[in-house]
DNA sequence: CCTTGCATGTAAGAAGTTACATGATTGA
DNA sequence: TCAATCATGTAACTTCTTACATGCAAGG
């Protein structure tokens, strides 16, 4: 899977710009894919001189002008084979799981940091999701509605060992600071 | 954060061969952060010639040499700048996720099997993972712990979701296959 | 006046993967 | 005899990010 897959199946579903694309990465996919317009625009070119896409120049007033792409019939050939391919397994990149293995290479105040750093923004990102469910819910298919439940499993689970990892690091030793209150 | 990172890291609690890096990715490292050879020895030359590491010969008889490295002053403080640096965000890509986003493009068979693939691969990892923290928890520091707890909290969160999912669709729909039992 | 949103693109470079190339030893 | 483990490395390529470049309109 890559970049190219994920653009062709979001024209799979309805034509679109390239703006519009990077706004359903930031929405749909936020949690577990992106793209950013360095990647979008420059596909988009060669889907096109493929012969999987067609464009079509939009004159809007008040705003620029837009390029809205539609998928051909060769595209959709194209995005059922990906859809036919092994699925890839799951990449997980993260620089705070990989700080806490050289943890004790680091200053523990640091450490604290860290990891209280991490549970702010991970209640931050399950607050986020879960207005995304409540708000989208409705309208999600039920395969998406399973991938957004995972998304929030997963974050909530990770919420939760954060927490008791700060208090039980705590009794350890005396070197967390107290979370912030905002 | 990146290979170069990690590497010093590694390097940082105790000198190791390109090989021997490459076995912790895959054992400690696994859930959360990969690099193939094609990364590790690059990386393990530019190092060195930057003065961050020395290589050190070893002879072994019945096996190939070894080019053992080690941490240099220089290299330790350029790790410490990394751990003062600003945390990265997790990146998760899934393309088992992104084929949820798709699903009604998809033929509900295809779909119902790529969502038993991922339970089975979550269940297998789930177990190895845990067999990871039972043989290694007694020698991991308290942030190796947590990580490790995040980890196996994630994948059980995935393992319970997938469950749910899958009797759900199943009374949506009467196209689930059975799960099979090996 | 200043920021946000709308909108498209390029160029240079970072980072990493895959496939290739080599070769001895051990155990089944 | 065959596969796995040990062990190091290169070259070509893919992919993606960051920074740059542009510019109008609306709202506060």
């Amino acid at each position: 899977m890559t970049g190219q897959d994920v653009i062709l199946g979001i024209l799979a579903v309805e034509p679109k710009s390239g703006y519009d694309i990077k706004k359903k990465f930031e929405n749909l996919f936020s949690y577990f894919f992106d793209a950013s317009y360095g990647t979008i625009y420059p596909t988009l070119g060669k889907l096109e001189k493929e012969g999987l896409i067609t464009k079509e120049n939009v004159v809007q007033q008040g705003k620029p002008n837009k390029h809205i792409y539609s998928i051909t019939e060769q595209g959709r050939v194209k995005f059922q084979s990906y859809l036919e391919s092994d699925i890839q397994e799951n990449v997980l990149r993260s620089d705070f799981m990989v700080r806490l293995i050289f943890g004790e290479l680091a200053d523990p105040q640091m450490v604290a940091g860290w990891i209280n750093n991490a549970l702010q923004r991970s209640q931050a990102e399950l607050l986020s999701l879960e207005n995304d469910y409540e708000r989208m819910g409705p309208n999600m298919s039920p395969t998406q509605e399973l991938c957004i439940q995972i998304g929030i499993g997963n974050i909530r689970s990770q919420v939760q060992v954060l927490q008791d990892g700060i208090a039980r690091l705590r009794t350890i030793n005396n070197n967390m600071e107290a979370p912030s209150h905002e």
